[in-house]
DNA sequence: ATGGTTTTTACTGCGTC
DNA sequence: GACGCGGTAAAAACCAT
């Protein structure tokens, strides 16, 4: 397969910027001076712990285009040969009858060299619409990473991770934008900074079973080592999403690790927990946030918040 | 399909402002 | 009385087999 044709926008803006940003800027949140660092694929405050990448989320229009005209002027993909080898949709398909224009039958040279033909056709074709494929795949990962504010390196795992896909025939039979919805999913848990199913369902155009299943599927043939979400890694988000002090985040952590010692962990779901801890926390700081406060921001229900966070206390002795 | 586990939904009672 | 909280039972969702 011609590889160097398949340069992608990812790319070349890589090599251009690279997404390893040491710029140390000052926080807006805080207003600490050169705080500012990546963290984890993350972009956080080193004083307060604010997610900063926020503020810079992409909420532009889409790029993906839906008619064929627009698509050629938009497209930053694909082969640049394409209009030699493709034709706007007039493209001439070789018969496979082994006969001439005037329905005379060939010669056995001339029929060989007509399989040659058919074979090499064949190929272009194919080789083009796995082109086009990608091609919008690759656009709509970079639209849901907008949309959930993914940091640079997580789409780019995103579209490793499709085109081995791709390249592992595991395309056949399942939606594009399923499958890409899955890769970003697991691109993003890969690099520390998950987002639940559900957050994925609210950006990504097919529904959360389909994506679901093609995550998994992409998994398990791939060997992806996809350890399950920590709780921890969803702590910064939902600690600056409700607007929390540092020292109950801080709280909010040390819980998480006591309790993962006590093993209550296992099983449960990350998030969850996540936002056990910060209403654990925030009791025992005294600053109380309700608990239906941090089940809409976390999504979970209330319940879930009031079974987690008792098991948190008990592991920290704090029952 | 099945069974076990976890989460959610819905409802209830209690205390407080 | 509304609100936050805790508890419970039953339903739904999830996962491995």
């Amino acid at each position: 397969m011609s590889r160097p044709n398949l340069q992608t926008r990812d790319r070349q803006r890589t090599e251009t910027e690279p997404a390893e940003r040491t710029d140390r800027r000052s926080c807006p949140d805080c207003g600490a001076e050169g705080s500012v660092v990546e963290d984890g694929g993350e972009t956080v405050c080193r004083n307060c712990d604010a997610v900063v990448e926020e503020d810079v989320v992409d909420r532009g229009p889409e790029w993906r285009s839906f008619s064929h005209d627009e698509k050629r002027q938009k497209s930053r993909v694909g082969a640049p040969t394409t209009d030699m080898l493709h034709d706007r949709g007039l493209s001439s398909v070789i018969d496979w009858r082994d006969q001439d224009a005037g329905g005379r039958s060939l010669s056995t040279r001339k029929r060989q060299q007509m399989q040659r033909l058919r074979t090499w056709d064949e190929r272009f074709r194919s080789q083009d619409a796995q082109d086009r494929n990608l091609k919008q795949a690759l656009g709509e990962i970079d639209r849901m990473a907008s949309a959930l504010g993914l940091p640079e390196t997580v789409r780019e795992t995103a579209s490793v991770i499709y085109r081995r896909a791709l390249e592992a025939e595991l395309l056949p039979g399942r939606s594009i934008e399923g499958m890409a919805t899955g890769a970003l999913y697991a691109a993003a848990r890969q690099a520390g900074v998950p987002r639940t199913l559900d957050e994925f369902e609210t950006v990504s155009r097919v529904e959360q079973k389909e994506f679901a299943r093609a995550y998994r599927y992409v998994a398990r043939e791939l060997g992806l080592a996809v350890e399950p979400a920590d709780p921890l890694e969803y702590l910064p988000r939902l600690a600056s999403q409700l607007g929390l002090e540092e020292a109950v985040r801080q709280r909010a952590a040390e819980l998480l690790a006591d309790g993962k010692a006590a093993g209550v962990h296992s099983g449960k779901s990350p998030v969850g927990l996540a936002a056990a801890s910060i209403y654990a926390a925030s009791v025992l700081d005294g600053r109380k946030i309700t608990q239906g406060e941090i089940a809409a921001v976390a999504d979970v229900s209330e319940v879930t918040i009031r079974n987690r966070y008792r098991e948190l206390l008990k592991a920290a002795g704090e029952w």
